[in-house]
RNA sequence: GGGCUCGUGGUCUAGUUGGUUAUGACGUCGCCUUCACACGGCGGAGGUCCUGAGUUCGAAUCUCAGCGGGCCCA
């Protein structure tokens, strides 16, 4: 350090973290591959690099950095490594936008270099931001999903899972989005409350009710249901498709509800989820109408070509014509959207890829983890328990991994690379051998590419060393820290795919926290406004005052809503430990060779006994990752006890000569201010090196937890006592309108042992203060009794309260010597030892003195100056 | 419609193995320019702990019902 050791008078956050982000290296943070101290490592979410670092990613990072930086001072060997999860269609987009063009106008390759460049320099960005807000992310285990010694990876994950059976490809019902022109998984789907009609019209005799006629070219079946008598006899028949002139089935199906619409349905390929239940379980017809951008196709006759809305209105338009339709109703329903796009899905069948849902396996794994809050639990555990397709992994765009495998162009065989050739694009190389199965030498790349979620969902495998060979050593991970809105996809794809790779699950941990809400309590976005950057706070207060916020602003596990005022009280705590640290430093600077045994007065031990008692309180807030608790333990020792109660009680002290005494409480200083810098450094990290590094001991971060337990009883109680005196004897000068420094005359103590302070309460008073266990000469008038109810309400049950009644009408004398029974509604009833005790006040006639009566009958006397 | 979750002074929030007067922050009011700090100190005002019923000697805390918000899903 080449820092002046002048201490400036005001704390300047900005300056002070851009020096300490100088001063810091990266490899302090590395983890240790041949350590043999205890393992923790992170699966730390790989963010989608939009080039935006927002306050949502910042609250779930802090929460890992607390995490991270707490372990390393407990001597775990800790790996917070950083990934990014770069392929998908808003990159895409971003791309055909800036460059003005679409995928199709360049070549696949230079699309995907396009898409690569534009990804490399948001990861910049994000990066950028993520130093400056103090993470310590392990750098050297960062990983890029879209580059080839990832994505190699993912290819391996494809082909184990395609040899072992998990993963199969066929012609299934999928969600589409016809926007994108690619198939999407349920977990992509999010649904939209809209109006549309419900149109009833007659359909060969029979009153059928839509919501979507322009699949009438779709339909395979009209299906009632069994106990309907309107229908009976029905079924089994055929009916004529209006328009279409085809025929069609009646079915029974106990799934019709007789209450909607005509209590009729049309079947069609497909309109919802149910239709596909309907169409597997009666074994259908296929009839595609809809083609996969969304238009119809030539099964649709006349409206071949048209978009779905276009038909519609022309079939409504041609029922009308021909006098089949009968009448509209509003209907509200949910529609299925694409989650990126919004545009309405459509289920469409397609070839595709799939990966087996074990629902069972995957619930049970999840139950072998620890969820906090365990609430989350059930989270998943509804959305495993309802999957009822498997997941369609494959998309039909570009910016992805691609899937690895050719299709033999003589035989249609699958042909596979081997796993020391990945990566590989089968679009751009071919297979190394001929077709096993018949010879061939002429093959077709699978176009399609892998969904996203194939690339996250190994993270854990990846930060745990995996290399594409058997299960790593140090799998699983020890904790994976998430926000719950990915509960159903990164954490849900994550167990699948670490059960169907390795057979276990994927960490100990899960750490699940809230969403960031705005100011105005709601979720921000960019159509409310309310979206704060996390640069605005770092600007204006700094990351230390950010990641308090963080650790304040709400329980772990609920959603936090943004506050500028827990930021400000953040910054404000830190001027105030400044200016506490100063003092500490400027009378203590240089006192770093006294040891525990230079503690000889009562103000300290008590500091000592109840800076233990902090450090108990906040490792165990730590241990449980709740952050709220830890610092408001740290807070509310720093402020009321250390510098309101402690330093104002000591400041005589230290003003004296030298001697034994002084040097006590420079020890206590020094040890406070330093144990608390430690316990403060998982959350201000810069603000906590800063302080600490006047105390000449080494970075804070290198330091480790403090390990302190001061047990001393006898000054715990006494200790609390001289400073309930001392505040209380301050309160008595605030209401007699009296400065708190002025000169007051004489105090005694009438405590119940025997108590020597030092001399702290005299200077502080400013005051002679003396000690004594006599009685005082006063009139002793009982005032009150104070009521035990942990004693009598168990031991009296339903007396209890006629019982207070009736002590409470006890002569005094009774309830000063106590009594052995009471009568409670005509009975005797036995007192419960220790069931009440008086309540006294003590007068005195001729008002020479004043007289404040404290806790445990303390009696304290202030004969004032004239 | 189902599951989960929350409802505490003006605002945000802690506290639920049931125990008499409910935590803190911000705001607000009064006093104090006390030699670390006015981004401070001391003190005050401000609460039907969403509503109702129940269990209990005793409920912010447990049970049930209802109302309201949020999230996830049908």
């Amino acid at each position: 350090m080449s820092r002046s050791t002048e201490i400036p008078k005001a704390y300047d956050p900005n300056p002070v973290e851009e020096y300490w982000l100088q001063e810091w290296k990266d490899e302090d943070n590395y983890f240790d591959p041949v350590s043999t101290k205890p393992r923790f490592i992170i699966d730390t979410p790989p963010p989608y690099p939009t080039g935006n670092f927002h306050i949502g990613n910042g609250f779930n990072w802090c929460y890992i950095d607390f995490i991270a930086r707490y372990k390393r001072m407990r001597g775990y060997n800790v790996m917070f490594p950083q990934g990014w999860d770069c392929h998908g269609l808003p990159t895409e987009v971003k791309v055909e936008e800036t460059h003005g063009i679409t995928k199709n106008d360049v070549s696949r390759d230079v699309f995907r270099q396009m898409c690569h460049d534009l990804t490399i320099q948001n990861i910049e960005k994000m990066r950028a931001t993520m130093r400056r807000c103090g993470f310590s992310i392990d750098w050297s285990n960062e990983y890029v999903t879209m580059l080839p010694e990832y994505y190699r990876k993912t290819q391996i994950s494809f082909l184990r899972m395609l040899k072992s059976g998990d993963i199969y490809q066929s012609e299934h019902p999928v969600n589409f989005c016809t926007r994108c022109e690619t198939a999407i998984a349920f977990a992509e789907v999010t649904y939209d409350d809209r109006t549309t009609l419900l149109n009833f019209f007659d359909f060969d005799g029979v009153e059928i009710a839509t919501s979507r006629p322009e699949l009438l070219a779709a339909c395979v079946a009209v299906a009632v249901h069994p106990d309907d008598e309107r229908y009976a006899g029905t079924a089994g028949k055929t009916l004529k498709v209006p328009l279409f002139g085809y025929s069609v089935p009646v079915i029974t199906d106990g799934a019709v509800d007789p209450e909607f619409g005509s209590g009729a349905v049309m079947i069609c390929t497909f309109g919802d989820k149910q239709d596909v239940h309907w169409w597997k379980q009666h074994q259908l017809d296929l009839r595609k109408a809809i083609n996969t951008s969304g238009r119809m196709t030539s099964i649709a006759g006349p409206y071949e070509g048209l978009t779905t809305k276009e038909c519609r209105e022309r079939i409504l338009a041609d029922m009308k014509e021909q006098g089949i339709l009968n009448r509209q109703e509003n209907l509200e329903q949910r529609v299925g959207a694409c989650w990126r796009c919004k545009t309405p899905i459509e289920i469409l069948s397609e070839r595709q890829w799939f990966v087996k849902i074990h629902n069972e396996g995957i619930i049970k794994a999840a139950k072998e983890i620890k969820w906090m809050p365990d609430h989350m639990y059930s989270r998943l555990e509804n959305w495993a328990s309802q999957m009822e397709w498997d997941w369609c992994i494959s998309r039909q765009r570009v910016f992805a991994t691609p899937i690895p495998v050719w299709f033999c162009d003589g035989c249609g065989a699958t042909v596979l690379p081997d796993e020391t050739d990945l990566p590989v694009d089968p679009t751009a190389v071919t297979p190394k051998n001929a077709c096993p199965v018949c010879g061939g030498t002429s093959f077709t790349g699978e176009k399609d590419v892998l969904d996203t979620w194939m690339d996250s969902s190994i993270s854990v495998l990846n930060v745990t060393g995996w290399d594409g060979g058997d299960i790593p050593e140090r799998f699983p991970a020890q904790i994976r820290p998430q926000g719950h809105d990915i509960i159903r996809t990164w954490a849900f794809y994550t167990i699948l795919r670490s059960l169907a790779l390795t057979g276990s699950k994927p960490w100990d941990e899960i750490l699940v926290n809230g969403m960031v809400l705005g100011e105005d309590g709601f979720k921000m976005s960019k159509s409310r406004g309310n979206i704060i950057p996390p640069e605005d706070i770092l600007k204006d207060y700094g990351a230390d005052a950010f990641r308090q916020w963080s650790a304040i602003g709400a329980a772990t596990g609920s959603d936090i809503v943004f506050s500028w005022n827990d930021v400000v009280a953040g910054s404000r705590f830190q001027t105030k430990l400044w200016n506490i640290a100063r003092f500490v430093l400027m009378q203590a600077g240089d006192s770093g060779d006294f040891t525990e045994d230079s503690v000889t007065v009562l103000a300290d031990k008590w500091l000592m006994c109840r800076l233990s008692a902090t450090v108990a309180e906040v490792t165990g807030a730590m241990e449980s990752y709740q952050f709220d608790r830890a610092i408001r333990g740290i807070r509310e020792f720093s402020r009321d006890i250390f510098a309101d109660n402690y330093i104002e009680l000591v400041k005589g002290r230290l003003y004296e000569d030298e001697g034994p005494a002084r040097d006590s409480a420079l020890y206590t200083l020094r040890a406070a201010l330093a144990t608390i810098c430690r316990m403060f450094a998982p959350i201000t990290p810069f603000f906590s090196e800063e302080c600490f590094s006047y105390l000449n001991e080494g970075s804070v971060h290198a330091a480790g937890w403090p390990d302190l337990s001061f047990v001393d009883m006898d000054a715990a109680r006494n200790g609390a006592l001289l400073v309930e005196v001392v505040s209380e004897v301050r309160r008595f000068k605030h209401d007699n309108g009296m400065a708190l420094n002025a000169p007051l005359g004489q105090v005694v103590v009438y405590a119940n042992e025997g108590i020597e302070d030092a001399g702290d309460a005299s200077r502080a008073l400013n005051a002679k203060v003396s000690w004594t266990t006599e009685k005082p000469h006063l009139e002793q008038v009982v005032s009150d009794v104070n009521f035990s109810m942990g004693i009598i309400g168990p031991a009296l049950r339903n007396k209890a309260r006629g019982f207070m009644d009736a002590v409470r009408a006890l002569p005094e004398a009774d309830l000063r010597n106590g009594v052995s029974h009471v009568t409670v509604d005509g009975e005797e009833v036995a007192v419960p030892e220790g069931a009440f005790e008086p309540v006294y006040v003590y007068r005195v006639a001729g008002a020479t003195v004043d007289v404040l009566t404290l806790k445990e009958g303390v009696i304290v006397t202030v004969l004032r100056i004239a």
